[in-house]
DNA sequence: AATGAATGAGTATTCATTCAT
DNA sequence: CATGAATGAATACTCATTCAT
């Protein structure tokens, strides 16, 4: 089991190809077979194991890199009274881009834990900005860490709606904005 | 394969039992394999395919019950302004109780053309209540339709969040406070 | 999961099927694929595994019809003082015929269950016919039913011996008798 | 392919370390993958490639150092006409230490041209004391080398038989005693 | 000469669906 | 007309062995 930072040339490239691949099949059908995985990533299935033991080790990896994106986007907006809102667009964005990414989390064998990880720390990606919006008073004041990870799985959700009616794009910018706004005129 | 309005007495019981046995196990696991919910039903799996000659038309006649239930209400309200918010109170509900449900329907093999009829009945249910709400001025004017299927989805997403943070019926009242006022102070 | 006493003909057509169709597969290769059992039985995969749900269930029931024919044995010389001298040429027989069988309740995932049960059996089975021979005076006093138990491995060790040396039979009646003439007091 | 006799310290280390790695090893699960040989060796997997081409002659060269000992064993004793009775309790011995060892000779793709081999070996380690021992009149006379081979088989299969009955010492010795009565003429 | 990463063939097991009883 | 037995295709995962570094 290589660690996340391996030393050898070979087995750096198999790692991304095997995460991009698997990124990509995964966005499409949430439960692509790992050999297929493999070949998309060009590399043996055992190859594939060596680096994500099962399944759900390779589900949360790819996640991790997501959240990684997030931590980074926060650390760029600090003390920023916008960067409670930018957070939620980019959010929005990556969610249409990779549409149907979290079902594969919940039909990961045992879910709860990697979520729960993945949970927290998108909390604490949220906790600064949440105080300085509602310090600056752009976002209601009795909004919690909690509230904003279930607003995450209702924009997630939408996305999630049948497909067809309308471009996803459009139907994640709308669910925001009708977030934002509300369903009151 | 016997009629929605069977002659015989057993037939019907035996489609309830199905029915019934079908949406306690999809409850708890969206993937139960059909021999168990010909088991529960205390029936032969070859009388549940009689029934439901595939798994898409079982799925199918379990939402299609669930979306009955909504046109009787919608029924019950009809030119009551507040008809709109009951309804969504009332799918919030459900929704809370059948947690996962709709996950089922995204897992089934093809799943659009099913989901496209229960989603264009959910909006025939909607179509008054919403154009009376708005009317009557307590719903914002440019919510379409498309909208509040939208919406349904959003708060189904917001039931799939990871258990624990909150209890269930918690979550989902809580997101619909948040949608229908929005995230502005 | 269909009993042993199955109701219906073609069900119990191919649980015989199958159990014959492994034993002497095992015989010969105590690591048969399954599939392997299931093609040489002429049935599916799956009905094997409705059969027998795991490989130790398919070996544990192999054994046990071995066991059942040493308990009918037991059964036909009751009170014959010679009946302990006749099951362990039979068990040596029987062994011979299915040269490397046990090797095959070695391999099993956890085995340690299974083998004590058919370890109890056996003991069960020359419990009475041990006493008798001691009795007789034909076997030595301080024999005890843990040692028939060792006895009978050391006979199936000496069939495991490499092969070409001898003939297996002639192997495995060499062994008893080297054996008997020191059971004798 | 480094000699038996190699040049350089490390590889002499090295080949030492596989030796001993995989004895233990094999004693605790007789199928133990060729990789965690290595590891609990400390060397690479080409390493122990190196060394022994292939899991075969790494389990021959482990049954040779155990033959080595019987030879030296023998070669101390010659002339002596216990020497017979003492390999056979070094035998036992060694077999009580590390059992199911043999299991894995039977476990190699292609075990009889090794076997045979060590068998050979072992014939001749029993050979001298053998006929001393018939000369001195303390072991029966019609006993055969083949005989021999297959005495030490049984005492393998006691040694074999399912745990817990009594202690694996205990039944070796008890396997062994009943056995040499039987062989006194 | 040593390392450990990559390979791909092999196996147990599951499940939707069909068919004999 | 109900039952439940049979089917076979599909998938995750392992391991001996080879090869690039």
């Amino acid at each position: 089991m290589p660690n996340v930072v391996s030393q050898r040339k070979d087995a750096r490239r198999s790692r991304r190809a095997i995460l991009d691949a698997a990124r990509e099949l995964f966005a499409q059908r949430p439960d692509v077979p790992m050999v297929e995985i493999a070949r998309r990533a060009g590399v043996g299935q055992a190859t594939l194991y060596r680096h994500f033991p099962d399944r759900d080790l390779l589900v949360a990896a790819i996640f991790g890199e997501v959240v990684d994106g997030f931590e980074q986007l926060a650390a760029e907006h600090v003390d920023d009274p916008g960067a409670f809102a930018a957070l939620l667009e980019s959010v929005t964005d990556v969610h249409a881009r990779h549409v149907g990414m979290v079902e594969v989390l919940r039909r990961s064998e045992n879910p709860t834990p990697h979520v729960e990880a993945l949970a927290e720390r998108m909390r604490a990606v949220f906790a600064a900005p949440l105080r300085r919006a509602q310090t600056a008073g752009v976002v209601r004041a009795d909004l919690t860490l909690d509230d904003v990870i279930t607003v995450l799985t209702m924009i997630n959700g939408a996305l999630e709606s049948p497909a067809g009616i309308a471009s996803r794009d459009g139907v994640a910018r709308r669910a925001l904005t009708l977030l934002t706004e509300g369903l009151k005129p």
